[in-house]
DNA sequence: TCGACACTCGCACATTGTGCGATAAATCGA
DNA sequence: TCGATTTATCGCACAATGTGCGAGTGTCGA
């Protein structure tokens, strides 16, 4: 008996498209249906019936475009990288558009909080996360690093993108679930924390400090604290060589 | 009529622990067993019926203990970041404890690869993760920083590690599920990328140098240059002062 | 005109989280 | 010691989910 040809990797980009001549439904259509039902109202309201009525089409006409649901994420998340504003090292240094990719990721992050999730399941390997990655690669070229290094610089960068906004994110949908405003919660938190004070005495101590402060513009600082912190290290790994 | 009572947060944390006197089922029982189920198949195999059965019990029984399946998802997620060998700024230097602290929550999620998706979706703010967080800050007080800085170099700090983790641990099951070994995954990813080379002209000539060495050991590599990159950030904010 | 193909859709199935109410067992007040 | 309350377990049922299957409709090339 023959072995199947195998797929390299489970997902839409090594699947080929389906050919098309004239179909009254199409995978640009779904996907921004899609991403209109997860803005909307998040990611426990997408199903594929409901995605179907609200494209007019049978629940069971996607699957003739896509494979199944989790493709349908797949595409789905690479269309959040590529709102990402693009970014040149070359008008600008290569600090600057090291800023403006973390900032431009971050943004197109929060404006689909959902996607936090699914980074979490799928590795982002389509065009535009591609084209994203490249772009980075290009910057840190442009600053000098090569080989490794280059590599390095770029991931590093991602992950630390990655890190800070996504539970940033997950903060903020619980935040909006509990139906309450964010500084309420923070003193209800700082009251927990204080009340275990000795488990956790530093953190306790930070709490109370921060509990009248906005929380948002705190983040924000925090972000660039981070950032020029990471970028600073790339630049004395640069110049020390 | 009378308002209810507000929830700070709608979390396990939150809610008050159903009193006890006699169960045949425990929340850290049901917990174990849940994480074993996870560990052994994943997310997806995790149903409220499976538990049960697990246990020896009614699926319904395990809801005496626990709110709903989310909650008990929280209770797992903290249990995680348990697993965190200590980490003590005061025999070691705060680079080391950072460095500590650095490779055993990565070590954790590793061996969990399922909280991936949890940390996406809900804030870590059990008991186990606060434990975690405080001791990072009095790795960094003890560095030398204080008020603002103190917090912003934890939660960088942690940050560097979600971001550089997680999205290992997406690729690490995409590459499980498609039953291929890593090593022919690349290749097969470096094809791609090198037929679209115009579109990722740097992406590609990267992919191409290092398709024939061992991923893990590169990302470990990697992990390591961006600590110990932002660690000499950090290092450099502490003189400068 | 005919078959091949592109596409749509209704039906059906297994599986899911969980509310409800019936139980039993333990505990407590009298 | 006896009833009443609380603690805990469980079966049943419901609505919702992803998706396989096969029957339908349209279009195009030969």
């Amino acid at each position: 008996m023959l072995r199947d040809v195998e797929q390299p990797l489970s997902s839409v980009w090594t699947r080929e498209k389906r050919p098309s001549k004239s179909p009254t439904l199409s995978r640009a259509q779904i996907v921004r249906a899609a991403m209109e039902i997860l803005d909307a109202e998040g990611m426990e309201a997408l199903s594929m019936r409901r995605l179907g009525t609200k494209l007019g089409a049978g629940a069971t006409s996607i699957y003739w475009h896509v494979a199944n649901k989790d493709d349908l994420l797949e595409l789905v998340l690479d269309e959040v990288f590529s709102e990402v504003p693009p970014f040149d090292p070359e008008t600008s240094g290569w600090r600057d558009a090291a800023s403006a990719f973390a900032y431009g990721v971050r943004q197109a992050l929060f404006a689909h909080p959902w996607s936090a999730v699914l980074i979490g399941t799928m590795p982002s390997i389509g065009p535009n996360a591609m084209r994203l990655s490249d772009g980075l690669m290009r910057t840190f070229a442009k600053a000098g690093f090569t080989g490794m290094g280059l590599d390095h610089a770029a991931s590093t960068m991602m992950a630390y993108v990655l890190g800070t906004t996504l539970p940033e994110i997950a903060w903020r949908s619980a935040t909006r679930r509990s139906g309450l405003n964010e500084q309420d919660l923070v003193k209800a938190m700082t009251d927990i924390v204080t009340r275990a004070a000795n488990d956790y005495p530093e953190l306790a101590a930070r709490y109370s400090e921060y509990a009248d402060l906005d929380q948002q513009a705190l983040r924000a600082v925090n972000f660039d604290f981070g950032l020029t912190c990471f970028l600073d290290g790339l630049e004395a790994r640069l110049k020390q060589r």
